[in-house]
DNA sequence: CTGCCTGATGACAGCGCTGTCACCGTAGGG
DNA sequence: CCCTACGGTGACAGCGCTGTCATCAGGCAG
């Protein structure tokens, strides 16, 4: 009795017998095809409705050979970013008519499988490879298994994608930190010990290039990796550099995620920021305002909805598509963790140098 | 030439044809089945991984009817509490040989549209409805259509699903608040002006269980509701509560958004936290310890594998799993922002109750 | 030696669509 | 009045699988 309740949906010749015409008619009808008649077109339009038929994708995919479908690889899924952008990227896709596919890649078992399966193969239209570091061979296996790609956040020479320039925006940051005054400048970078995020030293450059256009010379004590995300790595980056004989004044975050640790780390030692520290971060993390943090934000829920309209370019067009990239801005958002460099270090009976 | 190039990607048939067997035998080895012997099964999966094979789904789900795919329904897509929650399920479906499909539905607009073309019919197998508040028209829709359901971090009566204890988890948060010594505690609630997001008044009614068990009348003037995440209408409920006859001397903030928020505006109007006002986050949210904030730990992930097991639960045995609910617990993690009640007020000339 | 059962495999129809082609009626040009 | 053109429609094959049933070679009891 259950079971006959269940419908199994109704068929496209569900519809066309309810409708009067040929499954062809309805088939042309729902696609918005050239030549239906207007009558003919109201009349299938209406049994659709009233049979609440929703085309299997299964069917029109086994003859089309789309899927109507577009898997995204991320390295994980509770990044702020990551879920930036997936939040741009859903509605923007499903604008276009795709369904969105989610492939969380984490361990290097989860990794193993994807690229031996393959899941994606012939079950998704294209594929948005997020921040993610594609070895050779993996890349290679995509390639010949015709599978268009786009990177999202990263950039791949000859390829579709859409990234941010992050060697300019490292150096506008670093210029925005010069330009307060700060001549010691350190920069926090994450370890990626599993190698699964896509990375580059372009943020490092950025800040090197800025640093050399104001005549200072790279101090390699300033520059520190430390965990992403856990762990006690942040504490002994923070005791080296405030034991160098020259300690920064300010120090410039690879990610926002570093910088608000490095926050805490710091009050709980009684370094105030800005006043002894400014702290620069990168990313524009949802947090930065509430935590007062300066940062050079990513336009992240833009980079989705771009990486949509390119995945909807290589999929139709790929050969116009296919080495399109595109790049976002990153604007500096100067909020309360960055000020003015303190003056020169107090001399013995001078007090705090505040005047 | 370049078109040449793209594989259109090897069938069964071609497997069969290399293997020197039947495209059922191809089928049976594949799928794991019953009788094949181990030289033939040998000779399959040889071919199978030249010909880097990998099943079309839709050819398969057109005849089997399944889809071998789970759509998630998710309101919104960069809340902490929703990647984390995906986080554990993505994971746990693959693990279990399902892809996920997610559906961000954060309009008006998006939601007629999922709820009118319903793309996850025919095209899922199970639809995994997160956090998300949907409509007995809504529901009564999907039911109609035989989907089958899986409410996560909601609790439907009689559905599957998963979620924690709420009005518990309350209770005790506001329990530990009380044992700290304090007795005006005031209670923050989201204020949900799209609806779109799934609530219920358990949080709000297991901090009241808790308070008239420790024989407190409820004061209507300590509960209110603000605006989740961002927005000025924090100042003015901090505004309103420091005002009171008698102001709080604890707030008990419904998610940890609220309370990072609060956090900052406390801190901006110089209210020491703890010492003069303790705040009680719910969620564990990843930021919390570094924040310092004491919070009510929901297993965020966890729930998502849960979720993913009843998934495939429903799937598989829909009569067992028809109405099987998990709950999950919650942790109370004590952090920093909350501390013992302050004395009472100095009087005049008594200084700061200091000693 | 016959008959039957069992394990292993192949043949074939058909899942629900789409694309192609054939078809039909009507309008307009010769 | 015939012929073509064209808008509108239907018939039909077939996409790549799976499930069912048929087939066949051995093994073993009778």
């Amino acid at each position: 009795m259950v079971g006959e309740a269940v419908a199994k949906g109704a068929t496209l010749a569900d519809v066309a017998r309810r409708a009067g015409v040929s499954p062809s008619t309805v088939s042309r009808t729902l696609r918005g095809l050239s030549t239906v008649s207007p009558a003919t077109r109201a009349r299938v339009e209406e049994a659709a409705r009233e049979l609440s038929f929703a085309i299997s994708r299964s069917a029109s995919s086994l003859v089309t050979g789309r899927t109507g479908r577009v898997a995204v690889l991320v390295p994980n899924l509770d990044a702020w970013f990551l879920g930036a952008a997936l939040a741009g990227m859903a509605p923007a896709l499903n604008a276009a008519g795709l369904d969105m596919l989610v492939y969380s890649v984490t361990t290097a078992e989860q990794r193993a499988q994807f690229f031996d399966r393959l899941p994606a193969r012939r079950n998704a239209d294209a594929l948005l490879v997020v921040s993610f570091a594609l070895s050779p061979e993996e890349r290679a296996r995509l390639d010949d298994l015709g599978m268009p790609l786009v990177f999202v956040s990263q950039h791949e020479q000859g390829r579709a994608g859409v990234s941010v320039d992050d060697v300019e925006a490292a150096r506008r940051g670093t210029r925005y930190l010069l330009n307060l005054g700060h001549r010691r400048i350190a920069y926090l970078e994450p370890a990626d010990p599993s190698g699964f995020a896509w990375s580059s030293r372009a943020r490092l450059d950025g800040y090197r290039a800025a640093l050399a256009e104001a005549g200072i010379d790279g101090d390699d004590d300033l520059v520190r990796q430390v965990a992403d995300w856990q762990g006690p790595s942040l504490d002994a980056a923070v005791g080296r550099l405030l034991s160098l004989a020259e300690p920064p004044t300010a120090i410039f975050a690879e990610t926002d995620d570093i910088a608000f640790r490095l926050l805490t780390v710091l009050r709980g030692v009684n370094v105030p920021v800005p006043r002894r520290m400014s702290i620069l971060g990168f990313d524009g993390h949802a947090m930065a305002e509430p935590w007062d943090l300066s940062t050079m934000a990513q336009p992240a829920r833009r980079l989705g909805e771009v990486a949509a309209e390119l995945a909807h370019g290589v999929i139709h067009d790929p050969e116009a598509y296919r080495e399109r990239h595109v790049v976002l801005p990153v604007e500096l958002v100067p909020r309360g963790s960055t000020g003015p460099a303190p003056g020169p270090r107090p001399r013995p009976g001078d007090g705090d140098g505040v005047q």
